[in-house]
DNA sequence: ACCTGAACACCGTTCAAGT
DNA sequence: ACCTGAACACCGTTCAAGT
């Protein structure tokens, strides 16, 4: 079995989703993979640039969902969906994605497709630009507080103690007890995505001309 | 000099903030106190609960902005804007909060007050909720892409090369090279913000009656 | 009883010694 | 020339040996 760069980093891919990202070392990933400590240097230079490759190959292999014959909005509701899709299939290596600088030409090919929808639909540069900054922010923040707070995900599995609070300092929070602790992350990411689309429907341009 | 929780998690983030999170260990906090390794573990009892110390020293210093006599729309932007300042003040730091669930009661006071300012709206609890949840989402993707992508916070340092992209797979994000750039966090900032605002404005509710 | 030095089992990375 | 075992300087945590 032929060790590849490829193969390292599907291995620390498999490691980071079932022990979590605080059990992927290269000691560990080289007895998980049977080979030398040192061998793995050959492929991948560092500790940091393995999570790169990391973060790289999960981007690469998400599927934008095909362009189809939709209106503008739904075309980036429907990326926004995929993205929150992988990262509840794939939370842990998400993750790694979420807290790394878009470092590959993998993490950036969603933006280029919805900075292709956006221009198509008319918006200028700096526009698309700064609503995919905002998009992008939102999801980002999404995943991160739903998946993030995800038991286990953390060092060592803290038992996450119901953090029970004084009433007399936060009453409304102790109030809402019960709704805050049956959560719909579904129905809260679609309400939050829909303040952003609501807000840049109103926003559309005027399509120029003809065409 | 007295060893205390409060001094071991002041001297905690201030070498967050000089060093990076890289560089903080039970081992050089100790040094950096001039006190015997273990001595730590009698006030913190692990490294995962001095983050949490950290995290929540961090979010109990901050300020929230006085109430006055504002608006609720301006109040929750004023206490986003007020986050964001933090986050700017320490970077590093804020990424400690950021990356970790909720732990402590200094965490949960701004979520507590914007409860306030919402339900005083008239916003009924489960809206209020949710609008919070997005709210939170978009600041801490925010913070996330703002901070977290700046040089130096991540470990050693990586050059971070300019990621020269192939302009026939990237012909948008090449083609906007230069707007891409030129950032201006401040404004992209507010206008993701202004997104949101936009439509919560359009949802707010009839006050019930008088008073 | 209390505090802590030395120790243990890890970690990332390097380097010289092997083939 | 190439690959890698042993080594180095770290890390978090523990425990028994000191006061």
């Amino acid at each position: 079995v032929q060790l590849t760069r490829r193969r390292i980093i599907a291995a620390a891919m498999d490691l980071i989703e079932r022990d979590g990202i605080q059990a992927v070392s290269m000691h560990r990933l080289a007895t998980e993979l049977g080979c030398g400590l040192v061998s793995l240097y050959s492929y991948v230079p560092s500790d940091s640039a393995l999570l790169d490759g990391v973060a790289d190959a999960l981007m690469s292999g998400f599927k934008l969902p095909p362009v189809g014959a939709r209106t503008w909005p739904e075309q980036i509701r429907e990326q926004v969906r995929a993205f929150r899709e992988m990262a509840r299939a794939r939370p842990r290596c998400t993750m790694v994605v979420v807290n790394r600088p878009p470092s590959s030409a993998g993490m950036l090919r969603p933006v280029e497709r919805a900075l292709a929808t956006l221009r198509e639909a008319g918006f200028c540069g700096q526009d698309a630009i700064r609503i995919i900054r905002a998009v992008i922010a939102y999801v980002m923040g999404s995943v991160l507080g739903e998946i993030g707070v995800a038991p286990g995900l953390d060092a060592h599995d803290t038992e996450k103690r119901p953090l029970c609070l004084r009433p007399c300092e936060f009453p409304h929070l102790t109030a809402l007890a019960t709704e805050l602790a049956v959560s719909n992350p579904d129905a809260d990411f679609e309400f939050g995505l829909e303040l952003l689309m609501h807000s840049l429907a109103a926003m559309q341009p005027t399509r120029a001309a003809a065409s």
